[in-house]
DNA sequence: ACTTTAATGATAGTAATACTATTATATTTG
DNA sequence: CAAATATAATAGTATTACTATCATTAAAGT
């Protein structure tokens, strides 16, 4: 799909950016460098100093686009949730048999994101281990609520319930299925950082993605009536 | 079990603290405090400066008891584990089926904290609701690796696989028993952060707790043959 | 009772963070 | 060519996350 990818432009909500950072070179230097930062030392210790000298700029140029570090992660996951809703219709085109839809929908969902795209701008391999780090951060704050409101979590919600979806043609009468859904994604975030850095709440097995392969199972033996 | 807990003490590893707070009546106003205050404004807004003024002292002297506000997290989290993998001992004790050890257990690790226990400082209700919230950002850091070298985690660990052995004694074939239980665990966290905030990404229903009868049909059915 | 030690309080200070404001300069557009 | 816009440069503020020093008080040892 990859030169498809400079036609397509990925839904942000408005309320995350004071300007736009797509439509400048500067504020596409501060996305492009933003992730290489925070990818590199972390988003608590990222700061818009910081991000300002890896660009040659001041401060004060970052703080028109973003009014703060956490609206750019907010900005950085909306526009991952969008870039993956995306990639979600694709994979699912034309494809007819639901459990063949919900098993590649899981995949996509649940595996690493390690092939690059072209005609972007955004380093989507970085920015997926960004999502995995850092994005629970984002909503787990004392502004959820208003956030909320303001439809930045809009995204998310919509991918969640279009895979739903497919879990309730397949059974109709599963009464969980965003739980199930948000259950997953979450989850392999979780088992991704944990497989790195904490093994033992995890499990690995050479030879296959175990993360991928344990959703699979899970989704399908849980829906199954 | 509630006046039991008087004589247990739960383990906290050393390194997370310069000097016990359950020592000494400052240490434990630094936690019992500590609590309420992450618990009414979250931890990011949450410093020591603030926490000094409400136990009417001063910052240099929580400075002694805690390196920072992380290690403070840290110690919290470490407790609160502590304290589960106790309850859990109690809720399985004397039951035979691993069957109903494992429903019990998935029921302990989900289900609403609501009991008060006396004989404890440390407010157990607010606490979880600080574990639901907060608790990922105790390892989402850069120091994860370092921090779990010194054995913070541990108590995590052991929890984990102490319900994973349940797992495997109903089904020994089972590959991904860690993994099931991690995700279980910090599922059920979002599912209820999920249910109070962002409710479209869970699913609610009147007159049961839905968190837990997911987790527990979800269970039973991966680990089915 | 007297002395040492330990714990806390009081105060001060530093470097970094998370911003806001002002002005100058360069670039684009009408 | 004028007007608008974007960025850079500089400065400044309040807060955070600490560290250091010294005085006071309380407890413990002899």
């Amino acid at each position: 799909m990859n030169n498809i990818l400079s036609k397509v432009v990925f839904d942000v909500k408005e309320s995350t950016f004071l300007k736009d950072p797509q439509t400048s070179e500067l504020g596409n230097r501060i996305l492009a460098t933003g992730i290489d930062l925070i990818n590199e030392i972390g988003f608590d210790a990222f700061t818009f100093r910081k991000l300002a000298q890896a660009i040659n700029s001041v401060e004060a140029s970052i703080y028109r686009y973003f009014e703060s570090k956490h609206k750019l992660l907010l900005y950085l996951t909306t526009w991952y949730w969008s870039f993956t809703e995306y990639r979600l219709e694709f994979t699912l085109a034309n494809i007819e048999s639901p459990e063949e839809r919900l098993k590649r929908a899981i995949l996509l969902l649940t595996s690493e994101l390690d092939e690059s795209f072209s005609g972007l701008n955004i380093d989507v391999v970085k920015l997926s281990n960004i999502v995995i780090i850092e994005s629970s951060k984002a909503y787990l704050t004392k502004d959820v609520d208003q956030e909320n409101e303001e439809g930045i979590f809009l995204g998310y919600k919509q991918l969640v319930e279009r895979v739903s979806d497919i879990v309730l043609e397949i059974n109709p009468t599963f009464k969980y299925p965003n739980m199930l859904v948000s259950t997953v994604i979450e989850g392999a975030h979780n088992q991704r950082f944990f497989a790195e850095h904490l093994p033992r709440l995890t499990n690995q097995i050479k030879g296959e993605d175990a993360i991928c392969e344990f959703y699979l199972q899970m989704i399908f033996k849980t829906i199954s009536k």
